[in-house]
DNA sequence: CTGAAAGCGCTTACAG
DNA sequence: CTGAAAGCGCTTACAG
């Protein structure tokens, strides 16, 4: 490939007139014939910078790196948007990866962790990824930015308001008339809970006595088993607070395969929206978060730290979560429901 | 961050002798005493290589790329999984993209066209990318192999068994006693036709006239464009193959709305397995296609290629495509479906 | 206005 | 066995 020393050669100038031309930073006023001509050569050898030698010269890659559960988890579609858009809006390029290729000693982890090619990392949920490949990654230049972690020691986490979503969540079920309402998701996840607190909160101010949340983990078999709970408890409930969309597909189907139905004996309620919320039957209602100004925060948060400059972490909390009404909702039925004697 | 010449310092040996320690390369039989002693001194620092020193001194950067289309799309999932093994094991890291951040003028185009920074490409369907952008990749040095993608001009293209695939499914559907089958997903891209291609076969072998093959891009609202299609038409099959998991969830959503039972009135099956099958309600039978080892031929050829080697290109036809069945088909109706007359 | 030179941090042939 | 030196391709003060 052309470098621009070859450049230089073919157009009798120096590597400083080439650069100039590459960057337009320096050498502004030469004449413009010259920098035609240089030009010229550019596009006929089809040049392009090395990034290599770039990133070692200004000590800046113009790299980011996100690295995620799984990548194709649905809810993060708005949050590699809000990410894309502000990295390239302050210049850098961004690369994804699955927090399972992290695994100590891998390649990828070798990337990230070494100096040079990623100017910074954006991780999703540190309590989803080893203690010792956290350590490590914050001991590296490259600031580390964590999404959905708020126990972060170094204080550099963003999260967006969780239990604001699980208030939204369970007062649209208290408005439609549920007083009998439970939570799936019952981890330890610091996520989760913060959106059970949510839910204990709305149904204190409606003078409700919260139920404990029925443990579930990710994915919608997690979902199915805190319905299973549920059932086995004895308790039949008109109206369910999912802590998250994937998880809900699970709650959904468990409940129709028990003959359930929603929404006219049950409803049905998830935090993050996500297009499978569409592609349900019956389409499930959901609570939208602000994934997307969470990225671009994440991106801003970077900028700062490698300027040296002050920035807000913590809660993104506008725009606020808001109620996306579907038709697994509806009014509690008259008469006890069918499933409570159905199982 | 520390460098091998402060390490080298420390130690008061060369720089020679740290790389020499770090990379396990020459010097290899330096005093036991040396040795240790700069080991200390990392693990004292915390040293990690400069990547971007490291790709311009070695002109290889240890990278791949992968871009595709949706990074959501489940059935990537597998893909990955054999691309980053395969790329792992070969001692490079992969970073993940999706198609649409490929607009020109992009940084992370940039990062792509330039060099060093990147040793290869695997880009999902030249078809859906800018011809233009895929020109200008061509042009870098880094391999660039096309998944799924049969014109690509260059021969660097590998490709799943589509035409199997279709044949597969609409076997199944003609073993249960169907004859009355339809394909959903009549698109010009290569991989759909060559699925219809299969079906067409599978219908000629068993003597039965292939219908026309009904519309449908991507997504599930594709897949209930397609059944649409169908209802207008008048006709009312037996059974449906469905280009793609994604679109059956459509399709199948669709007959639902319409009333129509499945199976019992209409049997469904689709091309590439997901989690996503196991979420819908029937479960939907899939022909399940072999992406792990896509993923893993491509990093394969990547490294042919840089090494100048010679290889295979083409369909990746083993293992061959496998049916999974589900409850989403069975025998057709005896008499006539209601949804004959339900709509 | 333009060029020569230093140096980013590393690897590797080469000299001793 | 170990070190000095060159050079990967670039950017940027600095000299002229």
């Amino acid at each position: 490939m052309a470098t621009q020393k070859e450049i230089a050669r073919r157009a009798g100038v120096s590597i400083s007139a080439v650069s100039a031309v590459v960057n337009g930073t320096t050498h502004t006023r030469m004449s413009e014939e010259t920098r035609a001509r240089i030009e010229g050569i550019i596009a006929d050898l089809g040049y392009v910078p090395n990034d290599a030698a770039r990133a070692l010269r200004r000590q800046r890659a113009g790299t980011i790196a996100v690295v995620v559960q799984k990548v194709e988890n649905p809810i993060y579609r708005e949050m590699f948007h809000g990410i894309y858009d502000a990295a390239e809006a302050r210049g850098w390029a961004v690369v994804l990866g699955d927090a399972m290729w992290m695994r100590s000693g891998s390649h990828f982890l070798a990337r990230l962790l070494g100096q040079g090619s990623i100017d910074g990392i954006i991780v999703r949920s540190e309590g989803l990824i080893d203690d010792e490949v956290m350590r490590h990654l914050r001991a590296r230049p490259a600031p580390v930015i964590v999404v959905e972690g708020r126990h972060a020691q170094d204080g550099r986490w963003l999260a967006i308001d969780d239990a604001a979503a699980g208030l939204v969540a369970t007062q649209h079920l208290l408005d439609l008339g549920h007083r009998d309402i439970e939570f799936v998701g019952g981890a330890s996840w610091i996520p989760t809970s913060e959106r059970y607190r949510g839910y204990t909160e709305a149904m204190a101010d409606a003078g409700l006595e919260p139920r404990p949340a029925n443990r579930s983990g990710f994915g919608s078999s997690a979902g199915a088993e805190g319905f299973a709970a549920i059932l086995a408890s004895g308790r039949r409930p008109t109206g369910i607070v999912v802590n998250n969309v994937l998880s809900a597909v699970g709650t959904l189907n468990a409940a129709l395969d028990a003959g359930v139905r929603v929404p006219d004996d049950l409803s049905l309620i998830a935090i993050h929206d996500a297009e499978v919320a569409d592609d349900l039957r019956p389409p499930l209602a959901t609570v939208k978060m602000p994934m997307a100004e969470l990225g671009a925060r994440a991106v801003e948060a970077i900028a700062a730290v490698l300027a040296g400059a002050p920035t807000r972490f913590g809660l993104v909390d506008s725009p606020a979560p808001v109620l996306i009404p579907r038709a697994s909702t509806a009014r509690p039925p008259a008469v006890p429901a069918p499933w409570w004697t159905a199982v």
